[in-house]
DNA sequence: GGAAAAACCTTCCGAATGGCTTGTTTCTCT
DNA sequence: AGAGAAACAAGCCATTCGGAAGGTTTTTCC
């Protein structure tokens, strides 16, 4: 008993409660949208009290700040499955990233900070680290056949664009194989335009 | 005095209340989006009191369902200005009709009715016949270069997607003339897939 | 002109939210 | 072992929202 524990363990336990609260987050922002995801829901969720949630993040946006780091610091391609084609690698994007509840997350996010002034200052400077982040990633990976590398952050842009007006579309319109469809035939039209870069690593 | 006026003077003046606080919530739903435009501020904008409100549209989803009727029926091509190309058209379509608040309030309602079952089933037939009119608009102003009409409403409905993923990105990425510029090149990869329909009217 | 009805306004209430305070347990350091 | 700090639990409070009840004015019909 005397023998002191790793000096981290109740740091541990704190990082572990904040993840679990992020993920509990996370969860109601997809199924409820971010105007419904209350405090209470998330401590309940979670499987703390109020009083920890507000321990650990004292105010509502902190912990939305805190799930956005999260969710930004998500890895960009999980599988490596080293696409062969750009039609395939988009498509993989499309599957493996966009299309995944924590994008959703991520769009609830950026969908509520348009409208509230506080939460869109309190993240701004991390938006624009990401936005910054993904046209290098973009880079990193595409090539204009152009030669063009503004174009080729254009494209990339233009197709994440596209990527979310299609989940707003999702439930009031079509299903998700009508979206499939949507994406390849947006694929077809892009790929022809781009390049794989081969793969310094 | 004893002269009755038309019999339909306190009709009018309903219509015009209504017509005043369905203008009120969308000024309301563009600057602070669906969850904070509260039946007080409507009340308080279009200058009604609350229980006028509450007379007029008995509860927030008549409300909202009444303005999203109102922003439906909005006509599509405001200015009859015979595009002589599709990239005109296309280009049109987005500075008449999207780029405008009375699109980003719609915008706001089906955003929310995404996560509010409520609102969602409310609504749902509005929008399907809306979507329906739309590919219906579609057709009958472009047809594919393919000559398949499936590939038109794709392709529209694409491009739908497409600018309403933009009008997210708004606030927190680039801004109005960088979205300019996207737009053009979007219509730069679909227009050559699309012709003008000869106007049979 | 007077009654009935519609439109309108004032006021109130229950519920929920976000944030805070107080008290208890668990861990850490010496 | 014991003091102090961190983590956690529970409850409270001010505010706001949506909704409804009641009374007042205006219009319509006879």
């Amino acid at each position: 008993m005397t023998l002191s524990v790793a000096p981290g363990k109740q740091q541990a336990k704190s990082l572990r409660a904040r993840d679990l609260i992020c993920d509990a987050t996370i969860d109601l922002l997809v199924c409820k949208g971010y105007s419904d995801t209350s405090l209470n829901q998330v401590a309940a969720t979670a499987g703390f009290s109020k009083g920890a949630l507000q321990h650990h993040y004292p105010s509502k946006e902190d912990l939305i700040a805190a799930t956005l780091n999260k969710l930004l610091a998500r890895p960009f391609q999980p599988g490596r499955g080293k696409p062969a084609s750009v039609d395939e690698a988009l498509l993989q994007a499309w599957n493996k990233y966009i299309n995944t509840p924590a994008y959703r997350a991520l769009f609830e996010i950026l969908n509520a900070a348009r409208t509230d002034e506080l939460l869109q200052t309190r993240i701004a400077a991390e938006l624009l680290e990401w936005g910054r982040a993904l046209d290098a990633q973009s880079l990193a990976q595409y090539a204009a056949v152009s030669g063009d590398d503004e174009e080729a952050v254009m494209l990339l842009n233009m197709t994440r664009s596209f990527l979310r007006g299609l989940l707003i579309q999702e439930r009031y319109g079509s299903d998700g194989v009508k979206h499939l469809e949507y994406v390849k035939k947006w694929i077809a039209l892009v790929a022809p335009l781009l390049t794989l870069r081969e793969s310094s690593e």
